[in-house]
DNA sequence: GCTGTTTTGTAACAAATGTTACATATCTTA
DNA sequence: TAAGATATGTAACATTTGTTACAAAACAGC
């Protein structure tokens, strides 16, 4: 079943002998929706592979003040990790299951040999790297150059694209830690999409109506 | 010159053979301070190594408006020019010499050949994507969690590291266009920094008394 | 139903940042 | 030295964002 979901995101990414070698030493697991995979600080052993599901970044600084980096989908791979593992560091973000989600865990040893071995992982790794850096670049032009509201919208179209669903089932305080500011701004900045026609209000679930 | 510059900054990074190499097939660079080495879009054909100097790595959106993301200092590499070089992709930022500056451009051929052949070059690209992305976190720790007069006093403080001076030749508008604010807002924040016995500013230059 | 908890709505005010407008100072160069 | 050009200082005001306080609505469990 592991080799099933494999095949299905990976089989054009990795060549056979790889998609072997994972099948072989990688630890399958499936995470709860709100489970936290990484935390703060953590020295990680290995690097998940996202088979499904959806997983949040979160940075934290010293204070514990909170905010969203990006989302991981299916057929992404946690860069932070990558680092932290290949180099034993230390690992700067807090990743958290948004949904249910299934991951391969790889484990560090490999890491190295496979960008010797095989030039499909060589890719993939500088793509996930890139990826992540061009994640990173977007959420900084957000944070510079947008206001609050347009920064919301972005925030809750993303979201569900991520998700895969017109409707997100959270609270408006929830969205206030995810873009480090106070709910009554959200509430505010909410109200006024509503009025615009683009969202729809219910209690713990806003409706998307304009994409 | 060229061997003696690379043996003094990279002889611990980089095996013999590497450095051999990089030797026969780099191709050695001066930049005057304000010269462009990559543009927003750019196709690089290589990366460039820093051997001395301070290149500025810009942000711009859509609008053409700026923010910058961080300085490379020697012994840098541009992340993400290797993303742009190894996957034929295009640059999504601009890196200007802040001073004059030297470079040794690496062909992009030779790139993923490296990546098999030496160790020290695989940790030496992950170890460069891991510095960039943690210094890209700075940034939007910087952005999402600071107050406009904090970000400025960092912003002076980290740029005379980077340039090895206590003094900034700069003026309130160049400012203003690295922090994507206005030239009255830099004015007005300087001259409370002033107050406060931190900074001391005359025309085309900010004295930095306190670090 | 009733009661406590969570979530949302909103007013009133405070603080931070951005804008416009103009004065003054300093440098450049003819 | 006079005449622009560039850089800085500052007031007054506008807008955006953050804070406090409280009320009302919706839900959960009994």
């Amino acid at each position: 079943m592991i080799r099933e979901k494999l095949e299905h995101y990976y089989s054009y990414v990795f060549e056979k002998e790889l998609l072997d070698e994972i099948e072989q030493v990688g630890v399958y697991k499936k995470l709860r929706e709100n489970e936290l995979l990484v935390d703060l600080g953590d020295q990680m052993k290995g690097v998940p592979l996202l088979l499904d599901g959806a997983i949040k970044i979160v940075r934290e600084d010293k204070k514990g003040e909170e905010i969203l980096l990006y989302f991981l989908e299916r057929g992404d791979t946690c860069a932070s990790s990558f680092a932290s593992a290949i180099s034993n560091g230390k690992c700067g973000i807090r990743a958290i299951a948004e949904k249910e989600s299934e991951i391969i865990f790889l484990p560090k040893e490999k890491l190295d040999e496979w960008l010797v071995k095989y030039k499909s992982w060589r890719n993939f790794v500088i793509d996930s790297y890139n990826i992540r850096l061009n994640e990173m670049m977007e959420t900084i032009d957000t944070l510079a150059f947008m206001r609050m509201d347009e920064r919301l919208y972005k925030y809750l179209t993303d979201k569900a694209q991520i998700m895969r669903e017109t409707s997100l089932n959270t609270t408006h305080q929830d969205i206030a830690y995810d873009m480090h500011t106070s709910r009554v701004v959200i509430s505010r900045l909410l109200k006024q999409l509503e009025n615009e026609g683009k969202i729809k209000l219910h209690r713990n679930k806003i409706e998307i109506l304009e994409f």
